[in-house]
RNA sequence: GCCGGAGUGGCGGAAUUGGUAGACGCGCACGACUCAAAAUCGUGUGCCGCAAGGCGUUGAGGGUUCGAUUCCCUCCUCCGGCACCA
């Protein structure tokens, strides 16, 4: 004991011992002189029983209570576990404990999203293959996820990148190629300058790239999506049942951006051609005072005259080279050009003007629309700068001065006029269907996603294309389609595919002369679209998933992950899951029943980032106070779905309470007979933490028990069965720490493995209670009673008590109210 | 602009259906132990008061109620998401 002070008399006088003792990796034993608890001998202890007994190995043939405890698997990069990860996985892990206790027949995997853009960077930089650095920075993260001591199924690991896994990557894009939801199409895209590639729009938010931030721009590139768009209306409904964050479907509801609506066909003065807009405002066509293209509507070179072509043309060209960003921001002026074309209003058979305008998007609805400025903002707007005529057909507004965008009667519109707003709709459809010059519609804003990737590091896509150019998917005998290896990494926008030799080699040698293979790979979030699936498939090379697991697991119990993939990740991961039941391959349409995300932890309330210096390396915390302590704290922080601010001091709290713990359980438990109040205190306990850990509330689960424990100190000691039952509450919150002392104990088996105590609700309430006095809503005082006492008694009490009767004296009472167990209130 | 969520001590946070606001923890102060420090333990920690007790209080203002952090209205601030979606 004394070896402590010695030591560090002789290595550094009185000078911060603290960060030699992290540095040499000395026991905490010796700081804290309490040479019987040592969470790193413990912790190891235990992680290797548990290892040997393979008892989180589940058996998915044979479970009979199936839980699927799921959280959303790393990126195995290079920079570690960092406290976001723990924050992510302990308290999704003690979720699950809790859930096993429950005697559910717990799966909880683990694997890595491999395939991405920053092995490859570091590839480039470092001339390291990314499979080199994929695999050994895999290797750490399992070593250090070990340690966390989560009660992770090994057996069941994913890594995207392998051939093994990419295989069914391929699989699914040729299943989705065979019936047709997977096609090829030039179409303006999202790309990155920085990353040289395209994006999906659900990585494109903003303008930006998602995942470094640089404005991207719109390029015309021939590119594979898949038509997620098919399943929109799927999609939507689906979110009704699910048990997520209400936030979350918001979220997905507006990204998906139904709007139901009428489709208006105009005829163009002099063409044969027509243009189709869609409106949402179909009762305001009498208002439609001119039109507008997108500025890449493919109409716009057809009708445009001579006259107009030279304006029109350095129009889109300025456009083109505009950023998304620059393009979509609200506060410029808008700008637009005359194409000297006219269309003919079909409810009025007015000629009116045909422009072009950046302010329409070509990627939505039908890339035109029908400008009614009377009562439309950005029409509004237009028609204001360009001086275009703004007709009123709905009252209640004044639109000289501003667009009205509210619901009221139709004006000016002949048969419409005075019909209420969605009337006029209705009424407005049926003429335009009579006139066969329109119908009603429904949009999404929803778009296709874009898989493509001009990347090396990802599954090559399995197409090849004939010497005439015409793409075939490579037969699934010939999966995986190895991703070649003889390529440089630097990107050049080209994919870094095409100067493999052994890639067009291989193609030609199956295919032909002449056949060339699609030099592209995938989006990651097509790994990451069905990894849950793997999880369940054992390892299995014929199918993507054995039905009988699937129907009996799927879909996953409970699924935890940050809130960022609300739009990307969970939108993806259900659009496979419905295609894969269209498909015949599961029996499920939705993936995640339960969803929970974890809120964010901060440091010095910043969000934690190597340029503002202020990450938390969990690995010194986990080495000086162990896995329970580190995990416990981040739990008791605050509510997890709300995440905090990190505290160095903090973490302290829990030592001390993890150490009394240990020193009551080892020291202080006696064959006395538990006292009322403690039998109480034990059955409060047990109600408390089950409904807490049950809600995700481990702050308030922790309190609690740290309250028992005081009440146990203050007493003095405590019965062997209330030392267990407080024992297999803290199992689920530190797993090694629990099954010490559960051992310590003399507890039989796994701590893990008990069933969960339960609570008598009648043992829960104690004999005598505390209540407050207020008198005119103030208190007053305090009684104590017998906790079922009668109304007349208790009152009679209470105005004896002193300071009660100070106030009460010279009063009329007017009221006298008796809430049993809290309090009494008098009104004078 | 639209849609969500949140404002409670020095700090993180707690408060079943409206029922003693500030549990639990951190920090701080004083005390015990020590030659000393760390660690540990004890006491205190909204304000006034030696005390009994009194007063105040959950972003601001108003309302309902015997009683409001909780319900209603107005406003302010912060955070998250979407944003020329016709």
């Amino acid at each position: 004991m004394q070896y402590a002070g010695a030591l560090e008399k002789r290595l550094l006088g009185k000078t911060e011992v603290s960060a030699l003792y992290t540095e040499y990796r000395i026991p905490y034993t010796f700081r804290a002189m309490e040479p019987s608890f040592n969470p790193t001998i413990i912790e190891d202890k235990w992680q290797k029983k548990w290892e040997e007994a393979r008892i989180y190995e589940a058996d998915l043939k044979k479970a009979k209570n199936p839980f699927y405890a799921l959280v959303m698997f790393p990126y195995p990069s290079g920079d570690k576990l960092h406290v976001g990860h723990w924050y992510n996985f302990a308290p999704a892990d003690s979720y699950a404990r809790f859930m096993r206790m429950h005697g559910k027949d717990v799966m909880a995997p683990m694997g890595f999203d491999a395939f991405g853009l920053p092995a490859e960077n570091y590839a480039i930089k470092s001339g390291i293959h990314p499979d080199t650095s994929t695999r050994s920075n895999v290797q750490t993260m399992v070593k250090q996820l070990r340690r966390m001591g989560c009660m992770y199924d090994w057996s069941k690991m994913v890594n995207t990148s392998t051939p093994e896994y990419y295989r069914w990557t391929q699989w699914l894009f040729l299943q989705m190629y065979e019936r047709t939801l997977a096609y090829k199409k030039e179409a303006p895209v999202n790309f990155c300058p920085s990353c040289q590639t395209v994006l999906a729009n659900e990585q494109a938010q903003d303008g930006k790239c998602e995942r470094c931030g640089t404005e991207v721009i719109q390029k015309n590139l021939s590119q594979w999506f898949w038509k997620i768009t098919d399943y929109a209306e799927r999609l939507l409904n689906g979110l009704e049942d699910l048990d997520w964050p209400e936030k979350t479907k918001i979220m997905q509801r507006n990204w998906i951006g139904k709007s139901e609506g009428a489709e208006i066909t105009f005829d163009i003065v002099g063409h044969d051609e027509r243009i189709t807009v869609f409106t949402t405002r179909p009762d305001t066509l009498f208002g439609a005072t001119y039109m507008v293209l997108a500025p890449e509507h493919p109409l716009v070179e057809k009708i445009t005259p001579k006259s107009h072509w030279g304006a029109v043309h350095a129009y889109r060209e300025g456009v083109k080279k505009k950023t998304e960003l620059e393009r979509t921001d609200l506060a410029k002026v808008k700008t637009g050009e005359p194409t000297g074309a006219f269309a003919v209003n079909p409810a009025t058979g007015e000629e009116i003007p045909i422009w072009i305008a950046d302010y329409v998007l070509s990627t939505y609805g039908t890339g035109a629309i029908m400008a009614v400025p009377a009562h439309d903002e950005r029409d509004f707007a237009f028609a204001k700068k360009f001086n275009l005529p703004i007709k009123e057909v709905v009252a209640g507004g004044n639109v000289e001065e501003a667009a009205f965008c509210d619901e009221g009667p139709a004006v000016n519109s002949e048969f419409l006029n005075g019909l209420k707003t969605s009337d006029a709709k209705k009424r407005m459809i049926a003429w335009l269907e009579d006139a066969g010059k329109g119908r009603e519609r429904t949009t999404y804003r929803l778009r296709d996603w874009l898989v493509s990737r001009q990347r090396y590091w990802g599954a090559p896509i399995p197409i090849v294309y004939d010497p005439e150019g015409k793409p075939h998917p490579v037969p699934e005998k010939h999966l995986p389609w190895l991703l070649p290896d003889d390529v440089e990494f630097k990107p050049t926008g080209k994919s870094p595919l095409m100067e493999s030799k052994e890639f067009i080699r291989r193609t030609e040698k199956i295919f032909g002369k002449g056949w060339t293979p699609e030099f592209d790979t995938m989006d990651t979030f097509v790994c990451s679209s069905f990894y849950y699936l793997r999880y369940l498939a054992g390892g299995d090379e014929k199918r993507i998933v054995d039905p009988t697991i699937e129907r009996k697991w799927m879909p996953v119990s409970m699924y935890i992950g940050g809130p960022e993939h609300a739009c990307m990740h969970l939108i993806y991961a259900r659009f496979v899951m419905m295609a894969l039941k269209d498909f015949g391959f599961v029996s499920h349409e939705e993936p995640f029943k339960k969803l929970v995300h974890q809120g964010l932890i901060t440091h010095k309330g910043a969000k934690m980032s190597k340029s503002k210096g202020n990450v938390v390396s969990p690995d010194s915390f986990v080495d000086r106070y162990g896995s329970d302590v580190f995990r416990m704290y981040l739990m008791f922080m605050g509510p997890f779905t709300d995440g905090g601010d990190w505290n160095d001091l903090g973490i302290k709290g829990i030592d001390r309470f993890v150490r009394r713990l240990y020193a009551l359980c080892t020291e202080s438990v006696n064959k006395k007979v538990d006292q009322q109040k403690v039998i109480a205190t034990v059955h409060r306990t047990v109600k408390k933490v089950t409904r807490d850990i049950g809600e995700m509330h481990f702050n308030t689960a922790i309190s609690a028990l740290m309250e028992l424990l005081n009440l146990l100190e203050e007493e003095g000691g405590v019965s062997k069965e209330s030392a267990k039952t407080m024992v297999l509450l803290l199992a689920p919150l530190a797993p090694h720490l629990s099954e010490e002392l559960w051992e310590v104990l003399g507890g039989k088996g796994f701590v893990i493995e008990q069933h969960w105590p339960l609570f008598e609700e009648a043992l829960t309430k104690e004999s005598m209670v505390v209540l407050a006095i207020q008198v005119n809503g103030k208190v007053r005082g305090e009684i104590e009673v017998e906790a079922n006492a009668a109304k007349d008694d208790v009152l009679a009490k209470a105005k004896e008590h002193p300071n009660v009767h100070k106030f009460l004296e010279g009063m009329v009472i007017k009221k006298e109210i008796y809430v049993p167990c809290k309090l009494v209130s008098i009104v004078v």
